[in-house]
DNA sequence: CGTTAGCACTCTAGTGCGTTGAGTGCTAAA
DNA sequence: TTTAGCACTCAACGCACTAGAGTGCTAACG
């Protein structure tokens, strides 16, 4: 569709548009080096790309700046997906080979690592709770009439939960229901903990509890809190204010308003995910008009070949994509690994 | 040292100037049904009040207003203590009403609430695990060398950590342990744990248990993780950047990136909430320079009469603090009760 | 026929300047 | 002691002008 030399344009508009944030005219692309034509041929052949939806002017006598569409084909066809420096190559491998540490926090770090190395805005989905499976469960009793529940699966996530206990449920009921809930749930995928509950012990909880219905109640509530499981984390948030395409107060503030919306970001970062590999939002192409000026890459993490989640980062339009998906590919497969390593 | 009409014309300034601000000039406040005097006397005062240090001006030709020192004489001797309106009262009474619910999750959405209602942004310093006592211990084995250590305490605050096991230790070795740990140390206060756990159940333990050196060292990885305890909690950041005084992307940043640093903030949470009561901290009074142009109002909340955690509001130094002051007060006085029901 | 030099044209960003208006300080009168 | 009047100050605004970067078009060149 494109002429190689178009092509080779094209590259250089982007790439010094993602430099300089400034709109790139023709002399300036004729004086670099790689490029071997007058001003007034790339005039020529920017004209072309213009019309063709690729480059957009912001005004008549301005340079040219890449559209969406030419950022989607760059990241398509052009992108020069070149290496990492090898000091931050090994300073990612360091990560993980670190000292054990709780999943969540690994996670959580792997997100400050990645904006500090980006300085974009980084957004990770926890790993779902969802395909893990039950490890234990337990009421301890606090107060008078609450409890607090817990909830551990098998990476080694802890939930917990306070609930009400209903009056007359005696302590020793209640530990004859745990312990039987222990026996016969352990192993059972989160997922279906609570068509288990009813389906395998409920009729022989019948049987030996008094108070089977206000039980049964307690649990299920207790087992919902376990299920909103997946978190997300954000980190750099500040680094949007960095981008002189954000120095506008009003544009800014509602791209960070936006990241006080937990459940609509998760969303989002669900919606961008589907698929393996990497993914790559650019502009419109994202659900949000908060992120009409922003580009959002994704790529998941998973457990024995099931992405349980996705690491992302946001940054403008104009955006190191070559940089960013070679630091994003690296550091999912790392997380794939050590997952795997946890099991 | 100032008289009455002076106090009047500084109350009516500083109102002023906080719900416009815009430097306040002698004719509007002359123009004011509650101020008797014309422009001109009204001026006379205000050159006074500038000599006195409560007053400055931007320019020659603007209007006054307050300093520092100004806002710090209105807080502590003018400011009106006003109720808030009835239905802001109610709505505050009825989020205690509610089902109860984990107490993190309770001090949460206390921060959401807060930063809705005064449309500043609210720092909340969650429930000092300190002061709270052991609950429960558990150990659980994930997989080959790794296991989850859970404290619960008597709030019901659950923490977790994820510490490896040392090769030889067996499962039944474990579970001896726990045993012990938790018959003997249940109802100990947390920041005690560390300490008892050597002198009361040292000897008990190496009398019976094999590898006693890494088991030890097991469970002091393990509380270590308990003693970090509390929580930092931010909501409505970007109520910052409505403000007209933050207009500024480069005023603005320095404040949202110390919202980042979370230590930091901690450290400051805990020194403004010294001693008991309100605490009100302008502009250059904070230790942060990025906080030389805000105010910080913090009160605290206590379980049995000891504090243990603190709740604050940050704007900028032109802040409603009649409103946010009562606000906090009824808040904290609430969250006390709370905790107190819960204990 | 593709490429390039030259040139007129366009449009933004920056600069300088006069005007406007809000607000002050001072003086003199009430 | 208070107030009216007045000259003065200064930021903000609008306007005209300029500089400069970049374009599109045409004609010449190899």
């Amino acid at each position: 569709m494109l002429t190689e030399r178009q092509r080779m344009i094209l590259t250089a508009i982007v790439d010094d548009y993602i430099r300089s944030a400034e709109p790139v005219g023709s002399r300036s692309i004729s004086k670099r080096g790689d490029v071997g034509y007058s001003p007034a041929t790339i005039r020529n052949e920017m004209a072309d790309l213009e019309e063709l939806g690729f480059l957009e002017q912001p005004h008549t006598s301005a340079g040219r700046i890449p559209s969406h569409k030419g950022y989607r084909y760059y990241v398509d066809h052009l992108a020069p997906f070149n290496l990492l420096a090898p000091n931050e190559f090994k300073m990612m491998k360091a990560f993980f080979a670190d000292k054990l540490n709780a999943i969540e926090q690994v996670v959580q770090h792997a997100g400050t690592i990645l904006s500090h190395m980006t300085n974009y805005t980084s957004i990770l989905l926890g790993p779902e709770v969802f395909h893990t499976s039950l490890r234990h469960f337990q009421l301890l009793p606090l107060g008078e009439n609450t409890a607090v529940a817990i909830i551990v699966t098998s990476t080694g996530q802890v939930e917990n939960k306070t609930v009400s206990i209903p009056p007359g449920v005696s302590v020793s009921e209640m530990e004859k229901v745990v312990n039987l809930l222990n026996r016969k749930l352990t192993g059972v995928p989160i997922y279906k903990l609570k068509s288990a509950l009813y389906n395998e012990i409920g009729q022989e909880m019948q049987r030996h509890v008094e108070h089977f219905e206000e039980l049964m109640n307690v649990l299920d509530e207790a087992l919902d809190g376990g299920q909103d499981g997946q978190r997300l984390f954000l980190s750099g948030t500040t680094n949007m204010l960095n981008q002189p395409e954000f120095r506008d107060i009003d544009k800014v503030k509602s791209i960070l308003d936006l990241f006080e919306e937990t459940p609509t970001l998760m969303k989002m970062m669900i919606s961008a995910s589907t698929g393996t590999g990497i993914q790559v939002r650019i502009g419109t192409e994202n659900d949000h008009e908060a992120f009409a000026n922003c580009s959002l890459i994704t790529a998941t993490y998973a457990i024995e070949g099931e992405a349980v989640g996705t690491i992302g980062i946001l940054g403008p339009t104009r955006m190191e994509y070559a940089r960013v998906i070679g630091i994003l590919d690296i550091l999912s497969k790392d997380l794939t690994k050590f997952l795997s390593r946890l099991h």
